[in-house]
DNA sequence: AAATTAAACTAACAAACGTTAGTTTTGTGT
DNA sequence: ACACAAAACTAACGTTTGTTAGTTTAATTT
């Protein structure tokens, strides 16, 4: 019986990332955490450094994913739509797989500190501004109707960003039909 | 010079809600908002209750707002496709208005307690039922694409919550290019 | 069986929290 | 000038916070 191997660490991660999904980093108390996993909040510190060390761990890891995913699309030999494309369907794939760090990364990510901070914020503008680029080279290839680029790029990463929320929620429903939906409604619209 | 009388108590919360949009209002102390207006935080309580009544009353103002509105387009005599764009350039009117406020709204909700945290829920639900109504009725009447209603309900709404986070960010563009790009773009999608 | 390491525990710390009580200052109406 | 109300102040309260120190228990290695 193969069983992955979860360090105490990885333990308390998890946990933590359970509870700031309700109620937010700030309002998670070492305690409360402690707690959830049975022990007591000392116990905690012969694991990690301090609760800091949790939401760092928690939001970068999936922030990597994130840039690691939007630099291989941008090489990509596709067109814009379908470099659009393959950004959603990354998006979602990366939602699936960390849906809970997802709500500490879109919620807490200014509760970060010194250079995890603005390693953070680096990496999300990064992001953007790849984003923006494709969306703009779309517009002027002729593939994406001349919108304001901000208002298209906003649109979808919105929709993007907060699909964590409602993805379980909903009763899973299948990552492939989630994506033809998606990238349907995104890029075609809802009107007929 | 005809000037709006703000009282003391509305300055309270308006310098709160813009401290709760930066840091969230679990981080956000009562000394944090006395500091902010150059006085000290036991003086707050010479005009309000306490700090959970700032919270409920910047939200639930807001949400009775979107009530309203909602049951407006509810009763419009129009159909579908008007009333998601009536739905949309309500909600970016009521962005434009209230765009400190909804940072608490979106993000600070679960921190409401009893009655205020029920009424919320319970409004949000409406709000969510109506618009989900209105979808259906759309694609049972071959006027909105046959795709998971889900998958569209949550675009929509998830792109309108997030505006207030860059409307203001991006030099504050012109209420009416924003809405007619915004509908635009929600119902024809961004392809050509 | 003894020794070592890992992981839990109890107890306590300084700091920050929301809030209250009582007092002083500021402003307004007579 | 006086009285009153509004709004600030100082000081303190009981909790809760993240974290540290020192100790005991459990698991693993020799």
């Amino acid at each position: 019986m193969s069983m992955k191997t979860v360090s105490r660490k990885e333990e308390i991660i998890a946990t933590a990332s359970r509870l700031f999904k309700e109620k937010g980093y700030v309002a998670v108390s070492m305690r409360d955490i402690a707690q959830s996993m049975g022990i007591k909040a000392a116990s905690l510190y012969n694991h990690i450094d301090g609760k800091q060390e949790i939401l760092s761990t928690l939001i970068l890891e999936v922030a990597h994913e994130f840039t690691n995913g939007m630099n291989q699309v941008a090489m990509e030999n596709t067109g814009p739509i379908e470099k659009i494309k393959s950004v959603i369907e990354m998006h979602i794939d990366i939602t699936v797989n960390y849906s809970e760090a997802l709500a500490a990364l879109n919620n807490d990510w200014m509760h970060l500190e010194n250079d995890d901070l603005k390693d953070f914020v680096q990496m999300r503008e990064n992001y953007e501004e790849n984003f923006r680029h494709i969306i703009k080279d779309g517009i002027n290839k002729g593939e994406i109707r001349p919108r304001h680029p901000e208002v298209i790029l906003f649109s979808i990463l919105s929709t993007l960003r907060t699909l964590y929320v409602w993805y379980q929620k909903r009763g899973k429903l299948d990552v492939n039909v989630l994506k033809k939906d998606m990238v349907a409604v995104l890029l075609k619209g809802i009107a007929v």
